[in-house]
RNA sequence: GCUGCCGUAGCUCAGUGGUAGAGCACGUCAUUGGUAAUGACGAGGUCGACAGUUCAAUCCUGUCCGGCAGCACCA
């Protein structure tokens, strides 16, 4: 401290009241002279808005908050509870197991990990041991105390007491120049780390759960070592660890591949890894949401095109999909001596098509295009082969035969603008029309390698930026992590339990027009070569059918229902009345069918709430003397009697496709 | 692909070194019942595949296939 600084110093509480302190003095003692409870209930403080240790010397004016388990900002408290879990857990891994070395230990949404080096794996029978000893160590209330190192001390520490990965990261921080803390748990215990943390393992709440181990990379780098991580979650209190564990539950509930099966939409099997079998209900579904993306897209002037499944290898050689990414393409070779007849081209190699665009490029091709042309909007629902690693599979959102709602813009370099913004904006009525509001947006910009000059880099980065803020998204920026062929948006969902995946994606691409020569005719009687934008609003057809049945927890929206209304009969003299409602709807153009079996009316609501029927029309008696219908909600108990022709207009108006507006 | 776990009836799951069980679903019969399960009876499985150990394997071992979670990769 220097000399000049204060003896006094003065703080601005988060009620705008000022007290003031002896320079030196701790977030601790200050709480400790506001009151005892207070200094009791101490986790850390906070600097002018920034989260600190309560130990830290306070050593000019600032604003000064002190922060407990009742903390306003919710997310900072449970990181700083998250953050000191994850040592009060490598600690305790470490003291059951000996010889086990610490890596990395964040926070996590939910909770915390921390990676671990050990030959042996951690099962799911030592999770307890673990917890058992986490909680013995919070009894313990072990001080926890930061320290600063000088980078070769913290070195020598974690190679002497065999922490390698440890002293390698130690090695890498001190190379940045950047300081050495430690924190101290106790009087052995003490693991690298930036802070802040709580005073005392004591402070720690017993609402943590250990939840599952896996296999993780050293600095995620899959030719590293595996390290096991071990994953828990962490909350305030036992209350909200448990609402946090029914969440889980009910995410179970909402997966896609149990509702696909509870509805009866597709199923899959090994014989087709990776693949999906649509059933009747799941292709109506699937078509429905075609139908739709279909009108967009002929309302936003692109033009439709069907491109082949199998493709000789040239193509891909000239796109660069060869060399690139062969390993992930399924290639058709001709067996010897299967076929009776000689086959012309039994030398030749095709390839399954990874992606559409080389396609596309080869319409475009035909005929010479003329700057008039552009921009030229060409869009395939294209079934695209992946061979994606099987540990990559999850039911139909990540699959190996999907069907992208692709697009490929040819146009001029002075139409990126307009068209990525046109783009953005359908993109995003389109989300809304599904029922999506909260769409994160990755902006990626111009990778160290990277084909095209830096004007066009400047001129298409900026294009997708003005698109996202003319039409209100916010993004977050990957710095570097743009195509070589140029910069790209990526518009991601989340699915029920937390899993981001994306769905629509607009890349500039300033390469593969060269490399197929795509190209037009100027206004200057000249050619010029088209820049092509890839892009995608669902992703694919089976992601986002996923996602949407994940959202909507199977009750979807009347329109995209398969099976839109149930017609059940209570009694079977009412079988006629029931058909013939059932006609009627279906010539309002409703997707119906009847329930005659002999069953009672509970029996049918339920199997058919179950199947997430929208619409339940039960016909008794009653309805069938007076030419009516009483429907029932899915999951709403209470119902209605309407008078057939106004159930009729009701469910019609309904169950119309979002169009335009 | 990597790590861990898993694969028994259509589904959810018990179970055992001596070739298997429940609930629901399914079929038959009876029941005509007003808003989330009517009852009785019946049929269903080479226990993922292939090898090995064993007198004997669904069970133990190995390999492969598939699934789940995470990592890596990706729409």
């Amino acid at each position: 401290m220097s000399a000049a600084a204060p003896a006094e110093i003065r703080l601005t509480l988060p009620d705008g009241s000022q007290r003031t302190c002896p320079a030196g003095s701790t977030g601790a003692d200050v709480a400790a002279a506001i009151g005892p409870g207070l200094a009791k209930a101490a986790l850390a403080i906070r600097l002018d808005g920034k989260l600190r240790d309560l130990s830290t010397k306070l050593t000019g004016d600032a604003r000064f908050e002190i922060v407990t388990l009742k903390d306003k900002n919710e997310a900072e408290l449970l990181e700083l509870i998250r953050h000191d879990g994850a040592h009060v857990m490598a600690q305790a891994v470490q003291e059951l197991f000996p010889g086990t070395q610490i890596t990395f230990g964040p926070a996590t949404d939910d909770g915390f990990y921390y990676d671990f080096v050990r030959d042996q794996p951690f099962t799911p029978e030592d999770f307890a041991a673990i917890e058992q000893r986490m909680a013995e160590i919070v009894k313990r209330d072990l001080p926890i105390k930061r320290e600063e190192w000088p980078a070769d001390k913290a070195v020598d520490y974690f190679k002497s007491i065999g922490e390698t990965y440890k002293a390698e990261w130690v090695a890498e921080i001190a190379k940045r120049g950047e300081a050495i803390s430690v924190y101290r748990q106790g009087d052995g215990w003490l693991d690298l780390c930036m802070g802040p943390h709580m005073p005392s393992t004591g402070k720690l709440p017993v609402a943590f759960k250990i939840m599952k181990v896996s296999g993780a990379y050293w600095r995620g780098d899959a030719k590293n070592r595996q390290l096991q991580r071990v994953y828990a979650t962490a909350w305030r209190d036992p209350k909200e660890l448990a609402a946090h564990l029914q969440r889980l539950e009910e995410a179970e509930k909402r997966d896609h591949r149990r509702l696909g099966r509870e509805m009866g939409l597709f199923h899959q099997q090994e014989e087709a890894a990776g693949m999906v079998f649509w059933h009747p209900l799941g292709w109506t579904l699937y078509r429905s949401l075609e139908r739709f993306m279909r009108e967009r897209l002929e309302a936003a002037r692109y033009v439709e095109v069907k491109t082949p499944q199998l493709v000789d290898r040239k193509l891909w050689e000239a796109s660069g999909h060869w060399e690139k990414f062969r390993q992930n393409m399924y290639i058709a070779e001709n067996e010897e001596g299967i076929r009776d007849y000689a086959a012309d081209d039994s030398e030749r190699i095709f390839a399954l098509k990874p992606m559409n665009c080389p396609c596309h490029v080869q319409i475009f091709n035909q005929g010479l295009k003329s700057y008039r042309d552009l921009p030229l909007r060409m869009a395939e629902f294209g079934s695209c082969h992946r061979f994606e690693p099987g540990g990559a599979l999850h039911g139909i959102m990540r699959v190996r035969n999907f069907t992208q709602d692709d697009a490929h813009i040819f146009c001029t370099e002075d139409q990126i603008i307009s068209e990525s913004q046109a783009f953005c904006s359908l993109l995003q009525s389109i989300y809304k029309d599904l029922g999506f509001t909260d769409v994160r947006v990755k902006f990626s910009d111009r990778p160290a390698t990277r084909a095209g000059s830096d004007e066009i880099w400047d001129k298409a980065e900026g294009a997708l930026k003005e698109a996202c803020d003319a039409v209100g998204l916010e993004y977050t920026l990957n710095p570097g992590e743009g195509a070589f062929y140029g910069p790209k948006l990526e518009f991601v969902l989340r699915d029920t339990i937390g899993r981001d995946w994306q769905c629509g994606t607009l890349q500039v691409d300033f390469v593969l027009p060269e490399r197929l020569g795509a190209e037009y005719v100027g206004a200057d009687g000249a050619r010029h070569r088209p820049v092509m934008l890839h892009r995608a609003i669902l992703g694919s057809f089976e992601r986002f059918i996923g996602i949407l049945l994940e959202h909507y927890a199977g009750k979807l929206p009347l329109w995209l229902a398969p099976l839109q209304v149930v017609v059940a009969p209570i009694v079977s003299d009412a079988d006629g009345y029931a058909q013939s409602v059932a006609d009627q709807l279906e010539a309002a153009g409703l997707r119906v069918t009847t329930d005659l079996r002999n069953e009672k009316i509970n029996y049918k609501i339920r199997e058919h709430s179950l199947a997430k029927v929208p619409v339940l029309a039960i016909v008794g008696k009653k309805e069938a003397e007076q030419g009516s219908i009483t429907l029932r909600r899915l999951g709403v108990e209470a119902q209605e009697t309407l008078a057939l022709a106004d159930a009729l207009a009701r469910l019609a108006a309904e169950a119309k496709m979002p169009s335009r507006a």
